[in-house]
DNA sequence: TGCACACTTCGTTTACCATCAAACTGTGCC
DNA sequence: GGCACAGTTTGATGGTAAACGAAGTGTGCA
């Protein structure tokens, strides 16, 4: 939760909870606890409680224990289970070697533009994705980032947040290229996704389809 | 027992188990836990397994952790030995009340200038730093950074951290007026050195006098 | 007014981890 | 060789904290 919330955006509790992979009664245990003990600040807005990172040194002391975990761990750190690490759900885009190699084509194929902070969709990019159903025109009307990179964390790379990638999501997910794993930020690639995938984004997972069978 | 070892001599795997109030056997646990997440490594002598902090990261983390705690805890936090109160190196820097003393007069005295993120060395603080020996222009020149607030562990406020910091601890060091102590990062202020830090600095270290006796 | 939603509180269960005693390994010393 | 010491390994035990579901509170929207 504290390392999602490093991102710097409030985060509301049932958020913090996906990103845990916890349930709600947990979540709010655990934000309790933090709050009490200055960890997390709470902002109630609404029925929404937005928390984030209590300071700048919260942040700082985060920052650098991954460092060292980072340093240390030298083989081990980045154990993270294969199925998270394949392709998951970053709070509502596509996140794992999915997410960031969907990222890198759409760059590639100049269907988005810029980077750092925040992305924008080209002409060519509208058409394409207006294919897929999306409508990037009213995407952009969502009051909230519209396209920005979400630094990926198995990947340590970006993949494609905002509401271009929960657009993007959304629009695989009904074509079931993709489909969600119960109880899970899991995503599985469909045998049909997999062909498709490769076919309009030149992605291919080659684990992919050897692991869907495991579940 | 992490904290035991910040002291940085290095202690056996009983001196940790009697630090941490528990049984020989439980310590050996916690003891391999830590070796193998690489946050301390041991050197076997003979039939003594000394444990130490495995780097100078590992010390940084707990620094900033416990400076967080203090903000946090409140009440029992402030429980340094003594002799790491009075002076103390941080890296390669002077910490401790010294260090604060010497961080506040530097400011006072405008030979260094700004805050907050980073310290610029004045016009004035050049020459007088010239005059200790120190090379301010050579020393800006290090691939690091230049001078900056380093928040003190025991005082809970600044002393000077950076390659400025590390040049006035090393001309200290040169001209005998503070000496390391063995095997710890604690420093003792010579009679010439208070007498000195005085005379130019206007640091009094009241308690100072009576302590160095006890080394 | 009523329902959906966001979130919390409460009570229960479960799994895990810390701890210890006892037995074992290895070193040093007489 | 034998004893004392330093430390580890093993297995058993108990306490605790993490997790969940169910029920409750409060907000917003139709």
């Amino acid at each position: 939760m504290l390392y999602a919330l490093m991102e710097g955006r409030a985060l509301t509790s049932t958020e913090l909870a996906l990103v845990a992979a916890v349930g709600p009664s947990t979540a709010s245990a655990h934000l309790n606890r933090l709050k009490r003990e200055r960890l997390v600040r709470v902002l109630i807005q609404g029925r929404h409680r937005y928390y984030s990172l209590y300071g700048a040194g919260v942040a700082g002391v985060l920052e650098s224990l991954s460092v060292l975990a980072g340093r240390v761990g030298s083989g081990l750190q980045t154990r993270t289970p294969d199925h998270l690490r394949l392709a998951r759900t970053c709070y509502d885009h596509i996140a794992g070697t999915l997410g960031v190699l969907l990222h890198d084509r759409l760059l590639a194929a100049e269907w988005i533009s810029g980077g750092d902070a925040s992305y924008e969709v080209t002409v060519k990019g509208t058409r394409a994705l207006g294919a897929l159903g999306i409508d990037v025109e009213e995407t952009r009307r969502a009051r909230r980032r519209f396209a920005f990179p979400c630094l990926d964390w198995s990947e340590r790379r970006c993949h494609l947040g905002g509401a271009v990638g929960a657009a993007l999501l959304e629009a695989l997910l009904q074509r079931r290229w993709v489909t969600r794993e119960r109880r899970e930020r899991t995503l599985s690639v469909t045998t049909v996704g997999a062909r498709e995938l490769r076919a309009r984004f030149g992605v291919v997972l080659g684990e992919e389809a050897r692991r869907r069978g495991l579940g």
